[in-house]
RNA sequence: GCCGACGUGGCGCAAUUGGCAGCGCAACGCACUUGUAAUGCGUAGGUUAGGGGUUCGAGUCCCCUCGUCGGCUCCA
């Protein structure tokens, strides 16, 4: 970031007296107002709000003015940009209404009500004008009103209108008076005139003018329901990016470009990993042989690993009478998300969207000891979801998914250690692939719903308690997701993100106390006494299809050398080369790696080309020197390079790298 | 599901806005036998996603279906 605005070692705090503007406490700490960047506006201490120039304390305070390119400073200069679209869009196509407009990570964005959905052409145009007003340089200015003067004032802003009614609902009364408690209009000021030029309802703050946005631009247009909720009608969303400086701009759209190189969209077509034909319908994904020796590496591993933490592996059909999922209690929740029954025979059949019930069947098919619990039972279980149609993508959301799903029954006691357990098993799966970039997420019920949850207020109460415990002892991150929870108990997730920063959930940590009941589990307690035990569902990839994705984003392609499809490939001068190196070939194929030479007829540059594309982890290159002397040139897939390696040194490096699973691309650094 | 954009050989793109469907890469064949990111020449590959309509004539305009992309909503 680069620009003059003062930074923490600069900033100045001052002390103001009631009733000081907040213009003047920037003038005192040496802020000059009318740069091109700088300070935008002022931070309260104590309170932390950040207040905009207009402000002035009731009483003495102390105050610090806001860097341009803080995270603070971006969203007031992201949230003015927000406020000069809606004016350029109401200039453009008078009689659009306003929804809101509030800053995002990297941007902003405003909803519109306009006649027509706006087009790219519009989108040119709107930003064109909002280049006029920025130069132009108006001044933004607070201007306190009663709910009523709003009323009246926004008359024609039924959405506007709207946002009044619920936060005076919220408060409970109408601010009858100017002040305390009321709203603000935000006036766009005429720099020279100060004539009033447009207005917004508006907590603030803002930039002192729209001069000081430097440098924006629009993203895209999208539809967005009104207030979040499908029911309500669609708004005209209108996404933009600002930042504080040109350079800040341009790095952030370089970056974006960078990151679409690494979708795994992408990359699973130029890799050759798999498709989606389009002959088999939506979001089912075919894995073709490279993909299939990624997806077995991953499972085989994903197995191993839960050999090792003491989990029974089982194994369930693809396919139920539904009365399994009414004794569940999935049905009426999920109906809409299940592929439809398939009617043989007077019965019902549906393919499973889910493991437990087929696991409480195993669990109840004879009696159970408290002796053997915790029982965890283990499956790769293929299930389909039928996904609403636009939520569909690439290997991130399918219809057809391999969950790395298990239950572990247990008695309540034994719950908070279990859930700690697979908690921390999970967290250790992602560190094995070089995972870390992820944070928990904590979701729960939804009070004010009661109706999409089922269980007492304890049972959620205590699960609930537990989950945050153990989530909280991890040290992670911890976002809350009220609502979030499934209808049978609350969970934890853990959420990752993709190339252009969208997130998705990997693993998940269920605590059901609905199902044990549904289904009449049982164990018996050396009391002799029969219990009902508690059931934790967990999946720790997720999916398989899902952690693939992700994977393939988080390394590029570049897959560690112990995942990639083609681990050596072997680059022969000439054709004289090619058995030779199909010998060398076959000795790591001993040792387990996966060797291909490439004896088409391209030239030997074409073939490191062609395989540092392919993102090849080694290269093993051989002319009549090397083939005479039993070496190798040993390429890796940085393009670094070590001559005249004896092939005996080179297989057992290879295999020795692999084998440790080494999760970084292979240099020269990791054999000397 | 909703709003919008889009769909041309396996991949990336073109087709003067309604007038002969083309290029590069990949594939295949031939020649070259080469020392660290593209050797040359040639061949084949298309009902322009599918269906219907308008028109003398449709890749291009209209309608439907399927699929993709960007969001919203949803995600056991």
């Amino acid at each position: 970031m680069s620009t003059t605005a003062p930074r923490s070692a600069s900033v100045k705090t001052v002390k103001v007296a009631a009733g000081t503007t907040a213009a003047d406490a920037l003038g005192e700490a040496g802020v000059e107002l009318n740069g091109p960047a700088g300070a935008v506006v002022v931070r309260q201490l104590g309170s932390g709000a950040l207040r905009d120039l207009a402000w002035s304390p009731d009483e003495d305070a102390e105050v610090e003015p806001v860097a341009a390119s803080s995270p603070d400073g971006l969203a007031v200069l992201r949230h003015s940009a927000a406020h000069v679209m809606a004016q350029a869009v109401q200039d453009l196509f008078p009689g659009t209404l306003l929804g809101i407009g509030p800053p995002i990570e990297n941007g902003f964005y405003y909803d519109f009500a306009p006649a027509e959905p706006f087009t790219p052409d519009d989108l040119v145009a709107i930003e064109k004008k909002m280049g006029e007003i920025i130069k132009a340089g108006q001044r933004f200015s607070r201007r306190p009103v009663s709910d009523a003067d709003a009323r009246i004032e926004l008359d024609a802003e039924r959405f506007k209108l709207e946002l009044i009614d619920l936060k005076s609902q919220a408060t409970g009364e109408e601010a009858t008076e100017v002040g305390a408690g009321g709203l603000t209009m935000y006036d766009n000021l005429d720099a020279r005139s100060g004539e009033l030029v447009w207005t917004d309802l508006c907590r603030g703050p803002h930039l002192p003018t729209t001069r000081r946005i430097p440098a924006f631009k629009l993203m895209r247009t999208a539809a967005a329901y009104w207030r979040g909720n499908e029911k309500n009608p669609q708004l005209q969303r209108i996404y933009g990016t600002a930042w504080a400086s040109r350079d800040d701009l341009k790095a952030y759209l370089t970056q974006l470009e960078e990151a679409a190189k690494r979708d795994h969209r992408k990359l699973g077509a130029e890799l050759d990993l798999f498709s989606f034909p389009d002959e088999l319908g939506s979001g089912l994904p075919v894995f073709h042989p490279k993909g299939g020796i990624l997806r077995r590496a991953l499972e085989d591993y994903v197995r191993q690993r839960h050999l090792d933490e003491g989990f029974d592996f089982v194994s369930t059909p693809h396919i139920t009478k539904d009365g399994l999922f009414h004794t569940s209690g999935h049905l009426p929740y999920y109906a809409d998300t299940m592929f439809p029954p398939m009617e043989l025979e007077n019965a019902e059949y549906r393919l499973k969207a889910m493991n437990c019930p087929m696991h409480n069947l195993i669990y109840r098919s004879r009696g159970r000891s408290y002796r053997e619990l915790p029982l965890r039972l283990f499956e790769l279980g293929n299930v389909y979801r039928y996904e609403k149609s636009g939520v569909v993508h690439g290997l991130t959301r399918v219809r057809g998914l391999t969950m790395d799903d298990s239950h572990s029954y247990c008695t309540p006691e034994q719950a908070p250690a279990e859930i700690k357990h697979l908690l921390n098993f999970c967290l250790g799966l992602f560190r094995d692939f070089g995972l870390d970039d992820f944070y928990l997420e904590l979701s729960t019920r939804d009070d004010s719903k009661p109706d999409k949850f089922i269980g007492t207020d304890e049972q959620w109460t205590v699960a609930t308690q537990i989950l945050q415990d153990v989530a909280t002892e991890s040290g992670l991150d911890l976002v809350p997701d009220p609502g979030g929870a499934a209808y049978y108990g609350p969970k934890i997730s853990v959420q990752a993100k993709d190339a252009i920063g969208r997130t998705w959930q990997m693993s998940t940590i269920q605590y059901d106390f609905n199902q044990p009941a549904r289904f009449e589990l049982e164990y018996q307690a050396a009391d002799g006494s029969r219990q009902q035990p508690v059931m934790i569902h967990s999946a720790k990839f997720g999916s398989i299809e899902r952690f693939i994705g992700v994977l393939i984003e988080h390394y590029a392609g570049a897959l560690p050398a112990w995942l990639s499809p083609v681990q050596v490939t072997g680059i022969p001068v000439t054709d004289e080369q090619v058995p030779y190196l199909r010998d060398v070939a076959a000795r790591l194929r001993i040792q387990g790696i996966r060797m291909e030479v490439d004896d088409s007829d391209d030239r030997m540059q074409k073939k490191i080309r062609t395989a540092q594309k392919q993102k090849v982890p080694f290269m093993l290159i051989a002319g009549e020197a090397d083939a005479s002397s039993n070496a190798v040139s040993f390429r890796y897939r940085d393009g670094e390079q070590r001559n005249g390696i004896p092939v005996d040194q080179a297989v057992d490096e290879i295999a020795g790298f692999v084998a440790r699973r080494v999760n970084e691309s292979p240099t020269s650094a990791h054999f000397s």
